[in-house]
DNA sequence: CGTAGTTTTGAGTTTTGTCAATAACCGTGG
DNA sequence: CCACGGTTATTGACAAAACTCAAAACTACG
């Protein structure tokens, strides 16, 4: 894939890489993974890491965003919003998707926390600049774009077709597979437990429903003892196959 | 944007360009726009120029394409189905949108001709070549697939959160601007008739709808006056601003 | 002109949304 | 620690939107 003239990442080797990065999830999985260690110490130079709490505002549609950013931890929701005021959740981020546009025009979305997040964040002209000098890197944020614009196209279906049982057994599934990525794919049977990262309105709009349909499904799910909820966020998902029937794959 | 070394594209000069090209949508406004004349000839040397009558089954989900390919002409459905058949058209392309996916995976998509459509195809390994050597080639690509998630993140906050009727509005008004995207932008009042490249039953599949649905909310738009239909197909938009209204926006 | 395939229209059912009341949860300050 | 108020979630009763099934009208095409 890389051209032999191109130097070699440098992700897998022992490490020189900045002390930051070392443990640093984007490094591997993220976009940081394609850069050497030279690369990735001059992004590391101008790089800031920060936490916003639940419910910042990070970015509004037709903002021209000054920074780019990685996400750390925690789930960063993007959405869109029609004039009166209805809005729907077009995106969400997990830890280590890469956050903003690839060219510094106007945001055509809005980006906001879902949970507490933490961000490393570099000013968009050093990554813009990045991207076209170092091909591999761009390359690299191309390949995460195709993977968004299938993610996107899959909750179209999603939105399109499945009844509201089926939508929210297809988002908690869509969060299980986040939360356990080894035990989703493996299928393996334990039950498995994790936080839920948004509100009932916010999956709401995020499914295209209301907050009140949202939670009646809930309680059908876990009269069916599919799952179980502690604490209105805490989700144990008891049964995984039939989470997968119901969500009409 | 590009760098001093990179060789300008050709797309404005006079013209070398090979004869078919010449008149050709997608050298202006498609990916070949980015070509000088000499790449051009070395791509133009291996494409195929053909005709698909509409129903076309252009590639189904889970194929390694053999083509990728400029649309000239038409309209291509994308689409993806549930196990029990429940369809979801998650994409439409028009000329000179480029198809098929950046890189040689299996689609994720199914692809199908609306209408009649005219390819300019050429084989997907020449294709993965030239825009691994062309940067400013695989930097387009990178900009229509950029283009693409934006339109399909508007597409699910029309799924997500409009009725019927601002679906079926917005549908219209999505192909009135593609049949004369000046008119649509100037927002001119004058009347406009199009064919539409869709039966109801893509329409609906297309906006989450049944077919009954879509022709009850026709009938309602033509009741107002904002359209009119003969022959099922050929609309004519009477009231632009009254269906920007009615797509509620 | 007749037939196959679309499209329109009608009547009744199901799903989802709306409005409203109640219950659970969370942080704060006593 | 508990009581309090504000927020968030659940549940119920009803209304509205969209779907289903069925029949009729229209269109395209041989």
């Amino acid at each position: 894939m890389n051209s032999p003239r191109e130097p070699q990442p440098d992700g897998c080797k022992p490490d020189a890489a900045p002390v930051l990065c070392r443990e640093c999830e984007a490094r591997h999985r993220g976009i940081c993974g394609v850069l050497t260690h030279e690369e990735l110490a001059t992004f590391h130079q101008h790089a800031i890491q920060k936490s916003y709490p639940k419910g910042t505002a990070l970015l509004s549609i037709g903002d021209v965003p000054e920074f780019h950013a990685n996400v750390l931890q925690g789930v960063v929701k993007l959405s869109k919003t029609l004039q009166d005021g209805r809005q729907q959740i077009v995106g969400l981020q997990f830890a280590p998707d890469f956050l903003g546009r690839a060219w510094g025009e106007e945001s055509p979305v809005s980006a906001e926390t879902a949970t507490e997040v933490r961000l490393c964040s570099f000013p968009r002209d050093l990554v813009e600049r990045m991207m076209s000098t170092i091909h591999r890197l761009e390359h690299r944020v191309f390949e995460q774009v195709l993977l968004q614009l299938d993610l996107a196209r899959d909750w179209i279906l999603t939105l399109g077709q499945k009844a509201a049982s089926e939508k929210v057994a297809s988002f908690l599934l869509l969060i299980a597979t986040h939360h356990d990525p080894i035990a989703s794919a493996t299928r393996q049977g334990g039950p498995t437990t994790f936080e839920l990262p948004l509100s009932r309105g916010d999956i709401a709009d995020f499914l295209g429903l209301k907050l009140e349909t949202v939670s009646r499904q809930f309680s059908k799910l876990r009269e069916l003892d599919v799952i179980r909820i502690e604490h209105s966020r805490t989700v144990t998902v008891l049964n995984r196959a039939r989470l997968l029937e119901l969500s009409g794959p």
